[in-house]
DNA sequence: CTCTTTATTTATCGTTTGATCATTAAATAT
DNA sequence: ATATTTAATGATCAAACGATAAATAAAGAG
């Protein structure tokens, strides 16, 4: 036999700790975003190529390292500018829609960003409920809010959103949304031209959605006088 | 102790084989929908109410009876009478998409269906796949056909559907199936009435695509011409 | 009742998996 | 060089898991 058979063993290299835990967590996220949480650590220690018990160095348990790579992947994906942007009348509501979805899809049409979304919705952690609430708030409804102003309609201080006018800013980001979850859930060749999608979808959603807006609210505002008068 | 103490292990109940196994399928359909197919056949067994090895003796093994699951869930969720309704112009478009989708609801808004297919397409089951296609070849392509025929534009034939003009269709189809993702896989509580939503989402989307499906369709046309011109 | 059949359980095997501990060797200081 | 520190490994444990085999008891036949 060559002597490169017993000589096989790559020689173990010492990292700084602070690199190696960095490095750890780098292919942790990619790792689990693939294989679930229910990954295997020996599995994920080969593919970092070092030892299993090399991770429980830096971290005491899976559980814990699971934990860390939902602060790397969830924290710093949101940019407050964004909820400025929606309700700046300065900008004509077309434009805002459009650059509002562009900029947000580079935070979020990302293969970890939307496994690990979709893994934590199945599993039920409290993450998704918190995440969609805020999309609610800072976009879904600014945008209900914008589309009222821009039809001449009611504020939602005098007729409020009902759930179906709401359902229609939810149609708009599902079909942002659901791209996405064609990309990296179910492994489909999207549209190269994101952007053009985005613009397409706005210009349609914007084009159809003043009459069934004017009707929804119309119908909120009788049924509010109803409610007053009675 | 009374005795219940010790006469507490139910005695055990034999039951006709045929309708054990249905009630096994019945449970673990139910139960992988929930855990995904992580889930442990000792929790499975315990839900059912059987001990675990019991289920070896219906399934030679965990995937056979995965395997069952699947066909319990994917075989015969599909209407062949869809693709005919979509195609069918003695109806108005906007009732064609409104009954498809309003009926499609029923099959597909379903929690066992919805964690089961989003379950496996983050597995890279063959079955997404297979299945999307044929969403895309009986459903979106013939839309984007009735929809050129609705605008008086060419048909695929003359000018074939580009990728951008089926992202329209995609579209559609996103704002109605999120809403089961919300549902479902993010455990968020959607509009009471889902028909009127796709009502709205449909009228919504055939008030705004006229012209942008003609944008598409134009420079689409003018592309053939260009290619066989050269 | 007795015998046969077989649905169901109890006990257990071989692996896998998260985690622990003692050992080895690379980097740094003296 | 020598000693000290500690990153990294190898060996291994205990629990969990899929699966198997033998033991038990419910149902039907004669």
């Amino acid at each position: 036999m060559l002597d490169s058979a017993k000589t096989k063993a790559p020689r173990k290299k010492r990292m700084d700790p602070d690199a190696r835990e960095a490095h750890i967590v780098a292919e942790a996220v990619r790792f689990f975003a693939e294989q679930g949480f229910e990954g295997k650590t020996r599995d994920l220690a080969k593919r970092i190529g070092i030892t299993q018990p090399l991770l429980y160095r830096y971290f005491p348990s899976k559980e814990s390292l699971i934990e860390r790579v939902y602060q790397e992947v969830y924290v710093r994906r949101w940019n407050p500018a964004w909820e400025g942007l929606i309700t700046d009348r300065g900008i004509p509501l077309p434009e805002r829609l459009c650059r509002f979805y562009k900029e947000y899809s580079h935070a979020v049409y990302d293969y970890v960003w939307v496994r690990m979304f979709v893994y934590s919705g199945l599993k039920g952690v409290d993450i998704n409920d918190r995440y969609l609430r805020s999309i609610k708030d800072k976009v879904l409804r600014p945008v209900c809010t914008e589309l009222r102003h821009a039809h001449g309609l009611p504020t939602p201080q005098d007729v409020p959103i009902g759930a179906q006018e709401l359902e229609l800013a939810w149609g708009l980001h599902g079909s942002f949304f659901y791209r996405a979850i064609r990309r990296y859930i179910y492994n489909l060749t999207t549209t190269a031209d994101s952007d053009l999608s985005i613009e397409n979808e706005v210009t349609v959603f914007l084009a159809g959605v003043e009459a069934v807006q004017r009707k929804l609210v119309e119908a909120g505002s009788a049924e509010a006088r109803a409610g007053k008068a009675s």
